[in-house]
RNA sequence: GGCGAAGUGGCGGAAUGGCAGACGCGGCGGUCUCAAACACCGCUGAGGGAAACCUCGUGUGGGUUCGAAUCCCACCUUCGCUACCA
């Protein structure tokens, strides 16, 4: 260390900044140096049959290869690498992986455009991004990377797709799907807003009746109700609480009456919340789409009803919304019997119910539903009241739907059930109606099976044959991984090439031996990152998608850190494939990620999404050639709480920027003063040396104490803040007589460990020097353990006590830490301000707060 | 419409029943410098006052409490998700 204390030694010469014989804080020399270390070392490599330390899975989301960083990665990465390290000094064996989600349509319009294979589109911005990657200095274990596009990994999607098969939770059905002209057919999940658009792709979305494969996820839907166990954010719950969309009720067996064009007794079920109303069931509606309708409808109705249908199906979703709830419908000319009161009520069809929901018909109950209460009073229907409140007016008109339903109602109008609380009879109707055979108890949701079909090129081949005789006939795992072709011919088209590729095409069938045909569709990417974070663990592993060993050993994930965007798609995909991964004996536990944190989204100046046509994208690149990575990441960490994000203002980074000045500063040159520095290397007035060492002491333990607890709980804006107060007091000390005494150093020591989580490079590099000015042997900081608080340097002498009158702040003292309640209270009563605040009034009594944190006197009147 | 999150200085934010505004940005004044930049020191919620201090102040209105940014009730605003789910 080059320090002689002594800055007046410089000026008799020619007058020069005295700062100029201290080598200045230079991250970019730094960083790469100590990267490059970091990597010939392999530091971070994980051992995963280290048994010796406790285990940590630290996952973070892998990126898509779109073919450059944006500051948005640096804001989930570099916070999740500062846990890695932190846990590191804790002495867990750490597992953070990395790796690329390179299936997708992006590298498609890419290889449209420039005529090239995704493949190399995809490898190229993969083999760019890993430098970026690199570039932040965060410990990722390269030696497990996953690259989802690999045949190595996907081989084993179709694999489990074969697996899926034989239990019955993959199939292929005819539907109604979502389909989006660039990205062909969608999960329900992944189209978006009220003008039903791409999640992806933004265009509109339209209905197409396709042949597709699906995957079971409701099979899985109660279990994944079940969040015991995992430590998850209340919102992502209760998204996906809310998506999978649990409705208990009943199924209700109504029947249609006879008449003139049909014999009736047919069974008409629908399903319904609440069995207390069945009562005031006043007309029955159909989906356009219910199959009975066909054969219901009266001859004279049939060319309206046939009108209605055909609207309904030409209409998209986005139609049916843009009606703006208003009821449209039509009569179809028969009746249904309500079981539970033999009325003859009037049949509709309407488009307000759904055919892909519950039994695709209901009971319209107009007194008790809004919507139901709209087609009735459209249709000029009867609207009949059956719950009410214990003092309403049975025969009362309504102005609106009266859809409480709360222990106190009472049923009215309902035969055998009137006065009794609607609460209560729900059931029993039920059990009356199931033992006449007339209904049961019945659960739907709302979740749809994950349809997993894209007819795109740029993703896992499904694996399965379509043979004439046979049908669709799986591929025998033998024969796996079906390969993407290598090369495409796109004709500049965007359609799937594979449907033109013969050579992919033409295949013998498994079962007969027979000519037929591929299929073209490829999985869903989401697929891929539904099960990434177990291949990690053994990225090679030639015997099964999984090495069961490891699995059992590293999974769940400890930690999960990602954007929440994800709630309804990838979140639960994952959640479902490891409970169907457990049942195919790959996996013991029953959820992914114990631990899931999810940081906010960084958006541009303007307040929006940063995206290239806005051109508010804030190149992570040039930030660090100009300020470094530590102080790109710190300045990240700073900002605010990691769940929130926030608009991007470049403004504020001069602040981490100083801060890390400061720091090289006292730790490679603590006796140096600044050249406007008026305090003349005195101590701050009043304070003498040892009090200086004490507190120096104090606020270095106590620092330590706060931001363990910050690390904790991943509040970075708050452990970043509490640093800078420490370097601040020992900025105030540097260059006066106790810098460099023991306490000195201890504090710089105990800064640069807490610091080198969120920091890596410039502690590493003062780490190293402060051991070269020692003259030991260098070993990193990162291998350091996390130190421990010394509680009794805490520990004060005296206390500073505020004084409030009636909850109002009038005086603070300072006494003595251990002084008794009485002493403390006849000091007070002493005090000028007090006795001023008090006047005239009687004090009613005196409350001590918080363990003697502070007084309030209260006074009476 | 439903579910969820959040409203605090000029700005990002801290404080989750006990001193509102930590820390930082920006701003103002000073030191250093021939000068500027950097760096260093001080001030910086609003109003009043020469000052000591006083009053007001955490979206709005009420409530609980000795004491409320924090807890409760009602409302307003913003953001995210959802969208006729019977």
């Amino acid at each position: 260390m080059t320090t002689t204390g002594d800055i007046e030694s410089t000026s008799d010469g020619a007058p020069r900044d005295p700062r100029d014989r201290v080598e200045r804080y230079q991250p970019t020399a730094i960083e790469p140096r100590w990267q490059a270390r970091w990597a010939d070392l392999r530091l971070y490599d994980t051992d995963l049959d280290d048994r010796s330390k406790p285990r940590f899975y630290l996952l973070t989301m892998y990126p898509y290869p779109s073919g450059a960083l944006h500051i948005g990665h640096w804001y989930i990465k570099t916070p999740t690498d500062a846990i890695a390290r932190y846990k590191r000094m804790h002495g867990f064996n750490v597992f953070l992986p990395i790796g690329f989600d390179a299936f997708g349509l992006p590298a498609e319009n890419a290889a449209i455009k420039n005529n090239i294979n995704p493949r190399d589109w995809t490898m190229a911005n993969i083999e760019k991004m890993r430098g970026q990657l690199r570039s932040m200095g965060a410990t990722f274990a390269w030696d497990h990377e996953v690259v989802t596009c690999d045949p190595e990994f996907y081989r084993w999607n179709q694999w489990m797709f074969l697996q899926f098969l034989k239990k019955d939770l993959a199939y292929r059905a005819v539907s109604p799907v979502d389909w989006c002209p660039n990205d062909g057919t969608l999960a329900r999940e992944q189209v978006e807003g009220t003008d039903r658009v791409c999640w992806r792709c933004g265009a509109k979305v339209e209905k197409r009746e396709l042949p597709q494969w699906y995957l079971g996820i409701t099979d899985y839907a109660d279990e994944l109700l079940d969040f015991s166990g995992i430590d998850w954010p209340e919102p992502i719950k209760a998204m996906q609480t809310n998506w999978i969309g649990r409705s208990t009720g009943a199924e209700v067996a109504f029947t249609t009456a006879p008449s003139a064009h049909h014999a009736g007794g047919e069974e008409l079920r629908v399903f319904t919340t609440r069995p207390d109303t069945l009562f005031g069931a006043t007309f029955m509606v159909l989906a356009p789409e219910h199959e009975l309708v066909a054969t219901l409808t009266a001859p004279e109705r049939k060319a309206e009803v046939d009108a209605y249908v055909a609207a309904a199906a030409a209409k998209t979703e986005i139609d049916r919304l843009s009606t703006d709830r208003e009821k449209t419908g039509v009569a179809i000319g028969a009746d249904a019997i309500n079981p539970v009161n033999g009325a003859r009520i009037p049949i509709y069809i309407a488009d307000y119910v759904l055919g892909t929901y519950g039994t695709g018909a209901i009971m319209a109950v107009p007194a008790h539903d809004e919507r139901d209460f709209a087609f009735a009073q459209a249709f000029g229907l009867p609207i009949v009241q059956v719950v009410m409140p214990p003092d309403g007016d049975p025969e009362a008109d309504l102005a609106a739907a009266f859809t409480e339903h709360s222990p106190d109602e009472v049923m009215v109008n309902s035969g055998r059930f009137t006065g009794r609380k609607a609460t209560d009879a729900w059931g029993e109707i039920v059990d009356w109606l199931g033992e006449q055979g007339k209904g049961e108890p019945a659960v739907t949701y709302r979740i749809r099976d994950w349809l997993i079909s894209r007819q795109r090129y740029w993703g896992t081949p499904i694996p399965v044959i379509h043979c004439t005789d046979c049908g669709p006939v799986a591929v025998p795992e033998a024969d796996l991984p079906v390969l993407l072709p290598e090369t495409v011919d796109y004709r500049g088209s965007g359609d799937n090439p594979l449907t033109r590729d013969e050579a992919f095409l033409a295949v013998d069938c498994p079962q007969c031996g027979k000519a037929a045909r591929r299929e073209t569709d490829t999985m869903d990417t989401f697929i891929d990152s539904s099960w990434y974070w177990f291949r990690y663990l053994s990225p090679h592993f030639a015997e099964g998608p999984v090495d069961v060993d490891l699995v059992r050993d590293w999974t769940p994930v400890d930690q999960y850190t990602g954007g929440a965007e994800h709630a309804v798609m990838h979140l639960l995909y994952s959640r479902f494939f490891t409970k169907a991964m457990r049942d195919l004996g790959l996996a013991d536990a029953r959820e992914p990620f114990r631990r899931l944190f999810n940081q906010g989204q960084i958006l541009g100046a303007d307040g929006e999404r940063m995206s290239k046509s806005r051109g508010n994208v804030e190149d992570p690149d040039a930030l660090v050639a100009r300020y470094g990575a530590d102080a790109v990441r710190l300045y990240l960490m700073f900002m605010g709480p990691w769940d929130q994000g926030g608009p991007w203002s470049a403004g504020g980074i001069s602040g981490p920027v100083k801060f890390l000045n400061r720091v090289w500063a006292l730790t490679i040159d603590p006796h140096g003063r600044e050249p406007g520095d008026q305090t003349g290397g005195a101590l701050p007035a009043g304070e003498e040396e040892h009090d200086a060492r004490d507190r120096m002491r104090a606020a270095a333990h106590r620092t330590l104490r706060d931001v363990t607890e910050d690390y904790e709980g991943f509040r970075w804006n708050t452990m970043v803040a509490k640093l800078m107060e420490l370097s601040n007091l020992l900025v105030r000390y540097r260059g006066t007589s106790v810098a460099g005494l023991p306490e000195w150093d201890e504090a710089v020591r105990l800064l640069l460990l807490m610091l080198a989580p969120a920091a890596p490079h410039i502690t590493e590099e003062l780490w190293s020097r402060l051991a070269e000015a020692r003259g030991e042997a260098w070993e990193s900081i990162h291998v350091q353990r996390w130190p421990v608080v010394d509680e009794a340097a805490i520990v004060e002498q005296t206390r500073e006590i505020p004084i409030q009158v009636n909850g109002k702040l009038r005086d603070r003292i300072t006494v003595p830490a251990g002084i008794s309640e009485i002493e403390l209270e006849q000091i007070i009563m002493a005090r000028d301000k007090v006795v001023a605040a008090i006047g005239e009034k009687q004090v009613a009594r005196l409350i001590h707060a918080g363990g003697g944190r502070l007084v309030n006197i209260v006074l009476r009147g």
